[in-house]
DNA sequence: CATGAATGAGCTTTCATTCAT
DNA sequence: CATGAATGAAAGCTCATTCAT
């Protein structure tokens, strides 16, 4: 009830928009959903207070009731904010399908250096998952989302099939799928990681090391060139 | 409840009494324990009450300070707990260095199901991380772990290497990280993914696919007889 | 800025809203100081527990955080004001440097009465003096306070000296103390000092008996027409 | 009721006494009446826990139960013990009655030197007394203390009156509760008259001023040579 | 719209004390 | 006698949320 509210709130907020109250209030929104999202990244869901989110907007814990509704539709907010931008930043991968190879490299830099430049967005991830993704539930939005990633890497495996370079019998998800896994697990455990490898995950060559394995291992998999060794289930 | 089972069966073994009350002492420590986990994992550090695990360990808040001295110490024990399970059930992995892919396959569905048979190991990691591994860097026995699968891999890998079968330019390291990122991203991101794939994750056959797929990439990526496709950095 | 806004609403006529909310909190940060006076005197620090203190204070013990941040805010709030309170008190002492006897004597029987009359005063000076001071040295205002007490008592020597009944080579702060001591310690220690010396302190009489021989001993000390008896160090 | 009892057990300790496990015990009484003379001299009443005491002897909580019956009855032992300990102390001054000025200094110097040796004597009185002396006026032994030093100053004046050099007007009482003051008050309050003052009242050389002015102040009130000055009461 | 006071439940932790061997 | 596990109340403090202008 309080989320569908807020959410109602937040779109009128957004279609009207032009007076300079209506300036200054969206300024408050912003403000509060930037804080929130950094808080929620740090702090998690449990240990991100409103409080803290209101004093590191410079606002006041009523304005988010007042924008948001909730706790809870706060969080939600800022699910969508993060799928949102993700959104926005996958647009901008250029497909070329006349050079599979070099475009699928492109995507799979891509993915791994966003998780790594927004270490926000996995940790955000992370906290919604351990409440089994209930957040995201509901939201009105979530179902907006196709990730663009996915659709160029499925136009690139055709392009490479037709060329004679991919396998046929290996499907976008699994690709995608498998470049996630990589680049999502190395940032989302680098802590842990590193005190059980014992040896720094975040030098510059270390992570260049890992993307470069990553980039390997995706193409050794959809190449066409090569039988897959026989293993038993 | 806990204490009545221990002292049967501490009756049942042992005839002297200290016996009895260091048996009920070690129950109501392990129950917490185990407790602990469970809370920890289903709501995170700071959503895992002292009293929630107070409750479910059928035991009182005081307990856990005189057994584990605070929340943190508890979080930390339960850390050790997870990471020594870990380290016994991977310690009946089975080298067959004459067969390095089937090995290798067996080590990789190994580490699959144990992500998937314990979902509280996958939360815990990612709750630690979230908190930038400052719980398991406390530990004391951090330190005393070391992944018998990388070990394993490590042999595997030069056997495959000396029958020709394996590259000679791949790391444990890196394929340990490769199988493990598979395992664990599909596990931890679950909710979120079936929510933005649109599709469900957990079926069976969707596990089994995404298993088989796990398996092949690795062998893929260690198989001498291809060559990797050209790629630009 | 609150007392801008509120004399403002005043002159308004009192019919808006924010004055009245305004002496309302107020009211409610007044009650809760008072309340913790009260409370701090009779219990000590330790022993005076924020519930105590809320519950006196009619109000919660979250508001006790929102005024003063923490107990040890609200009791170093306490500190400020007995001394602000004795500092007010004391600047009523009259001054006439033309009877320097007269004046000494009412500057004695002022600070006996002061400590007799507000034996809150000196319980949270032991209370404070138990914690080696350290929530006054944490105070802003600790500076502020000076005695008017010792800068009456530094004139009517000077004045007694120039009229050749006092003595020169007693300093202003050593009579300061000494009365402070005499009148200081009867408060203080009547509890012990009635059970150790077998009759009580508090009756009139008693008190009547033991000023009167403060002010003697005072006036002794500072008087020029004796000399002290040799006494070896 | 619990008080009893442990006074009870205690004395018949002390008296019993010889066996091995006898001693141990005793060992074992002294070191928590020992760590629990520091402990609620530093922390008083409330602040001084029970764990803190048992932690600061080497022993454990039960113990303290076991010798002394409740955290009270232990305070009251405490309390005992300083003033035997003081009373045994004072036994030690010598009276001279044919120099009567030179013992009186003594005692003076004894009583201000016993404080400044044993500033726990003075918080744990101090704590005693916010509690209004319920706690003394428990106890069974308080009326068996009674001051050497009262006797001594009682003789001495009675000396001097009869050599013509000291007033037959002054009790010893009040004498005896001057030489307390000035002791006491500089050692009890010094944190906070340090704050207030604006300087250090500890070190060697402040010490003996205020010590001197102090022999200086009983001398002149107990002298015979001068009258003191009129005041108006 | 913004502000800040108010509210009561809940948090982690510590308390004095007792039970059981 | 000594040991240490158990107990439940209460401590200081923070929480998300609402009220009142």
């Amino acid at each position: 009830m309080a989320v569908a509210k807020a959410l109602t709130a937040a779109s009128n907020g957004a279609r009207r928009g032009t007076g300079v109250r209506e300036a200054a209030a969206q300024a408050t929104r912003k403000a509060i959903l930037k804080a929130a999202t950094k808080v929620f990244a740090k702090y998690g869901y449990d240990g991100g207070s409103v409080e803290k989110i209101s004093k590191a907007a410079k606002s006041y814990d009523r304005m988010i009731y007042y924008y948001f509704g909730s706790k809870e539709g706060l969080f939600i907010a800022v699910l969508e904010g993060i799928y949102r931008e993700m959104d926005e930043a996958e647009s901008a991968i250029q497909l070329d399908a006349e050079r599979p190879v070099e475009t699928l490299t492109a995507v799979i830099r891509f993915v791994h250096g966003y998780y790594r430049k927004n270490p926000e967005f996995v940790t955000l991830l992370n906290t919604e998952n351990l409440h089994k993704g209930r957040h995201i539930a509901k939201s009105l939005r979530a179902g907006e989302y196709s990730s663009h990633a996915i659709a160029v890497i499925r136009e690139v495996l055709a392009s490479g099939i037709a060329k004679g370079i991919f396998r046929e019998d290996v499907a976008a998800r699994e690709v995608y799928l498998l470049i996630a896994s990589t680049g999502y697990f190395y940032m989302s455990n680098r802590h842990t990681l590193t005190a059980f490898l014992g040896e720094p995950l975040e030098t510059a060559e270390a992570v260049k090391r890992w993307e470069d394995f990553a980039v390997e291992t995706v193409l050794r998999t959809v190449s066409a060139t090569q039988a897959t060794p026989a293993f038993n289930s």
